[in-house]
RNA sequence: GGUCCUGUAGCUCAACUGGAUAGAGCAACUGCCUUCUAAGCAGUAGGUUUCAGGUUCGAGUCCUGACAGGAUCACCA
């Protein structure tokens, strides 16, 4: 079933689905659905033209001007052969006499913009809170896998990493939300060279240090050792050069670099010895991760480690040669010809025999569908590997693997400092559990500052400080459209005021404290107390529009697989709602009909925000 | 050097995919707490959308070419 379809000529079809949802149920829901409906109506009978409303389309009206929803005429003057004012006034009149819902119009320039009679828009809320299943659609029987945060085991997590895990688990939460199963996977990089190079520093250098006797975390021993390697590393090539070799040979000549291949040759082999001391390092690191991932608040449903899959893929190359996907040269080597499709040549197994990269990337991106049956397979990676997810896409392209048309590489930008780039090596790096403790402390600072936490417990204020400081911090790094990199200051620490996360969460804790009040007094706030509600005022009908988009802005997020479309709805939903706070009054309110509609409108807000909120990984509290 | 990405207010970001006078937040300035939470609201100021051409009724958005920043182009991962 294709998600676009919209029949206008039988609309008593009960059968005919849209976003999985019966298009009946629609009707008093989706307004700009019915407008183009409307419009290509017009077409019809006053111009004698067919236009499907599919290939029609509103924008909202802006701001200065009357009206809800604008009309552009200019592309349709050659089928009026009128001039913009009379093509507008024609419609617009038709509109309003025979579409229901238009109580008004009128035409500048060669803009029609329409405004729909508030009853409407009423029974567009009445609708929305009726509807247990707002914001969730229903389930579109695809399967899709986001690969995401896939660490190396040789460090802790840096700020990139917050991104990236922040962004896979907000898109993995979007895709559910749109009617996708989803499966979180973690693709962890735990053997290879690098890791090696911790593991040759920590015999040499340890003396049997553990987590606890170091007070470290284990991924943060792991990551010292790292750093100590490379230091010793290049002491070494340094006086290598001072006796007189060339500086690419030191490279390769340097006596822990030797160790660090010896030692992946030995784990390969299976070496006892080396095997324990990977196994315990690797232990301790996990142990790190699983405290971080937990303050981070994601999860995952699959761990693929890369010592079970990194063996994979070598049948795949016989396979292409078979196919002639793939052509092997004199030395043995096998590469793939991407020149037609405007890359390169690359290579695709080494003259050896042993694998690359992107000869276990192939075997994996198998081995996910052969576990799951995916129909998608999202990968959450930095934008530094564009080329490689090209490259391996094309190939299983070529394949003809069946899910090949799902590969999606979810590109995202650079978090960058001022000072350049982040080197885990050179220790110029934000470190993850660093940073998400001090938004915490901020978060501390700041609201006893503000005097906020009288009648909360320790435990109460300790909660709240750590939504609002990881609030503060998912928040900013996903408001940002993905592909963009970043610019994050040290100096200047994350905000809690303006476009943030806390003013989002601050504007759910005001409408809480409404709601309590409502309770507390016994004010009926369900859909059946706005009978016979009939006037809206702008802040109200605006915040019905907004509510209205949220599907909408659902559906664009999961498209475009950017979390930064429900942040930046949820903000201004956010704004307009305290803009109504601001100017009208809810319990001073004489008329008991308008007190239930401002609660259950300022009821539904707080639901949209904590709904969305939660697809970006950020809870709300109900008292700040 | 080839390829790809990015360039919008002093700073951080939007702009519904080609539509009206390019919008928010921060920073600056001015108001608003005796009424539901001032982490808020209202207002002032801030722009040749890097530059030059082109496409058309209409360009921040599309095409070409500069300029600037970044990434990538390993028998590394």
């Amino acid at each position: 079933m294709e998600g676009k379809r919209y029949i206008c000529t039988a609309p008593k079809e009960p059968m005919v689905f849209y976003f999985g949802r019966k298009l009946t149920e629609l009707i008093p829901m989706d307004i700009e659905k019915q407008l183009l409906h409307h419009i290509s109506s017009a077409f019809q009978q006053l111009f004698n033209h067919e236009i499907a409303p599919d290939s029609l389309a509103l924008q909202p009206t802006r701001k200065e001007f009357q009206g809800n929803y604008t009309f552009v005429l200019f592309p349709f003057l050659k089928v009026t052969r009128l001039s913009p004012e009379e093509s507008g006034k024609r419609i617009g009149e038709y509109l309003r006499e025979h579409a229901g819902l238009v109580a008004d119009y009128n035409v500048i320039k060669g803009f029609l913009n329409l405004s729909v009679d508030e009853s409407h828009w009423i029974r567009v809320f009445q609708s929305i809170l009726a509807n247990p299943d707002f914001g969730q659609f229903a389930p579109n029987g695809e399967r899709v896998m986001v690969e995401y945060s896939s660490p190396n085991t040789n460090k802790p997590l840096h700020l990139g990493h917050l991104r990236n895990n922040f962004l896979g688990y907000a898109v993995s939460e979007i895709l559910k939300a749109n009617g996708f199963e989803v499966i979180k996977a973690n693709l962890v990089n735990d053997r290879g060279i690098h890791i090696c190079k911790s593991m040759v520093a920590y015999q040499k250098l340890a003396n049997g240090e553990t987590p606890e006797s170091a007070g470290l975390k284990g991924d943060h021993l792991a990551g010292k050792y790292y750093v100590l390697f490379d230091k010793e590393y290049k002491k070494q090539i340094e006086e290598l050069i001072e006796k007189g070799m060339d500086k690419e040979e030191a490279k390769k000549q340097a006596p822990w670099m030797l160790e660090a291949q010896q030692m992946l040759i030995e784990w390969e082999k299976g070496n006892p010895e080396v095997v324990d001391l990977w196994k315990t390092m690797n232990g301790w690191v996990y142990e790190g991760f699983a405290a971080t991932y937990k303050t981070m608040g994601v999860d995952f449903d699959k761990t693929y480690y890369e010592s079970d899959t990194y063996l994979l893929g070598k049948d795949i190359v016989s396979e292409g040669l078979e196919k002639g996907v793939f052509f092997k040269k004199p030395n043995g080597s096998v590469w793939v010809d991407l020149t037609s499709e405007g890359l390169d040549e690359k290579l695709v197994l080494r003259s050896d025999g042993t694998s690359v990269y992107i000869t276990q990337d192939m075997g994996t991106a198998d081995l996910k569908y052969r576990d799951f049956e995916i129909n998608r397979s999202v990968y959450v990676v930095g934008n530094e590997q564009d080329y490689h997810f090209d490259v391996l896409f094309k190939i299983m392209r070529k394949l003809g693997r069946p899910y090949g048309k799902g590969l999606y590489h979810l590109s995202y930008g650079m978090v960058d400092l001022p000072s350049g780039k982040m080197k885990s090596r050179e220790g110029t790096v934000v470190d993850g559990d660093d940073l998400m403790a001090e938004m915490v402390e901020t978060a501390r600072e700041h609201t006893q500052e503000l005097g906020k936490i009288d009648g909360f417990s320790n435990e109460e204020a300790e909660a709240l400080y750590e939504t609002l400081g990881m609030g503060a911090l998912k928040y900013f790094l996903l408001k940002v459209d993905p592909k963009k990199r970043m610019l994050f200051n040290p100096a200047e620490s994350i905000e809690f005021q303006g476009n943030t996360g806390p003013f989002i969460q601050y504007t759910h804790a005001r409408i809480s404290a409404i709601r309590r009040k409502a309770d507390q007094i016994g004010l009926e706030y369900g859909p059946n107390s706005l009978s016979g509600l009939n006037s809206l005022v702008e802040s109200e009908k605006n915040l019905i529009i907004l509510l209205q988009d949220y599907e909408k802005k659902l559906k664009t997020a999961a498209e475009e697989y950017a979390p930064s479309v429900i942040a930046q709805y949820l903000f201004d939903l956010a704004k307009e709602y305290n803009r109504f706070y601001a100017e009208l009054p809810i319990f001073s309110e004489t008329k008991g009909q308008i007190q239930s509609f401002r609660v259950a409108l300022s009821v539904e807000v707080a639901k949209t925000i904590r709904k969305g909120m939660k697809l970006l990984g950020i809870n709300v509290p109900e008292k700040m």
